[in-house]
DNA sequence: GGGCAAATCCCCCGTACGGGGGATGGCCGC
DNA sequence: GCGGCCATCCCCCGTACGGGGGATTTGCCC
């Protein structure tokens, strides 16, 4: 079993700001800073001699850059979590460190405690994100799509009808789902198909889905 | 400019739940529960019509899914922020849900203090999710992500017709492009069909879209 | 060589679909 | 108040579609 503990390093190529997270998990019951290193050459070094169960990484490092570090470092120690910290929230670093290995990603200038509460979070099979990043993340499973949606004038019950259409629903299906009449439901599909520039309920259903 | 109080609408079959979530949103400052719904059909009823910012919304719904409303709420309201709240953690409901458009993702048996909170964090564009989802999350990135597609046993000539079908092309366009007779693509549209367990070419399309 | 799946083609038949007309209210904007 | 969209409903008509039969050829596997 685990000791009581949570074994901690620090990558953070700024001396003052590693130095006062060293200071913030020394002087935390319940943490104890096993590591606290400069770059990632020294990080992917030490840390398999001094097994941390919680990596800080920054992502803007000197020569290995942070990402790169994570991706090394779960690849010899692939138990080992890391949480990203840092100043950027970039999109692409966001996933690029989600995919290299990171499970948990802070935003630098989060509350101390939240930054302890990160690393019980991620020692426990968690992921803490900062507010912002969870959207990120949540986002890139929805629609790769609209930036600028081309406002297609549809009505909402047009919206309605062509999302029953979209589940495979046959028109007297959808009449009898909306409580209104086939010949309603056909009538909403003459303005969907005209206003999508379509000529069948598949080729709306394609645009719908983009 | 937005009212002080975060508006929030519940939809949730169990009506005890219901309640005591209503209960819990009424009774907190900041807060208040401009509906509760026993099923999605009249959640996407009455929800445009008193417009909360905050839904929160079971997954295990009678008849309509709580996917698929969370589906057309989205298409109806882009901006209407959803939360799932479920004691489901399996992980295609999960992402379901996130591809249909919910922000949020909690389990039951959270404290009613985290339910608040999460309300907030979505209201301002947060991703709040029980550190067992996100974790899920994560590890979507992390994971070589080829995991499914089990390769519906179509042929390639069958996928090439559903290709052109999903392009919306019509039989005998298909027929042409692939110099062959309306009646074989008819034969491999009966094996689509068949092997997909669906019934119209609109319900081919959406399968092979995903 | 028999079995088998893929790919090709054919016919019948009922019906869902889409295009072309309408019509009626309700509500909004100017 | 009039034109505009919206939502609702109605008719006719041709055709694309899907279900039900078939058939043939090619190639592969055992």
């Amino acid at each position: 079993m685990q000791s009581m503990v949570t074994r901690v390093s620090i990558v953070e190529d700024d001396q003052r700001i590693r130095a006062s997270l060293s200071l913030l998990i020394e002087s935390s019951p319940g943490f104890c800073c096993v590591g606290a290193y400069g770059t990632g050459e020294e990080a992917l070094e030490q840390i398999p001699g001094n097994l941390p169960e919680v990596v800080l990484m920054d992502i803007n490092l000197p020569s290995m850059s942070g990402v790169d570090c994570v991706r090394q470092l779960k690849n010899l120690l692939p138990a080992i979590q890391v949480v990203m910290l840092t100043v950027y929230n970039d999109t692409d670093l966001i996933f690029q460190a989600l995919r290299a290995g990171a499970s948990g990603y802070l935003l630098k200038g989060v509350k101390p405690s939240k930054i302890l509460e990160a690393i019980e979070e991620v020692k426990h099979g968690g992921a803490p994100m900062s507010s912002y990043i969870a959207r990120k993340v949540v986002q890139s499973f929805q629609k790769p799509q609209p930036l600028s949606q081309p406002a297609d004038n549809l009505s909402q019950r047009e919206r309605q009808v062509l999302d029953y259409v979209a589940q495979g629903y046959i028109n007297k299906e959808i009449a009898d789902a909306l409580a209104i009449s086939l010949e309603t439901v056909r009538s909403h599909l003459k303005s969907i198909y005209d206003k999508l520039h379509v000529r069948s309920r598949t080729e709306a259903v394609v645009k719908h889905l983009q």
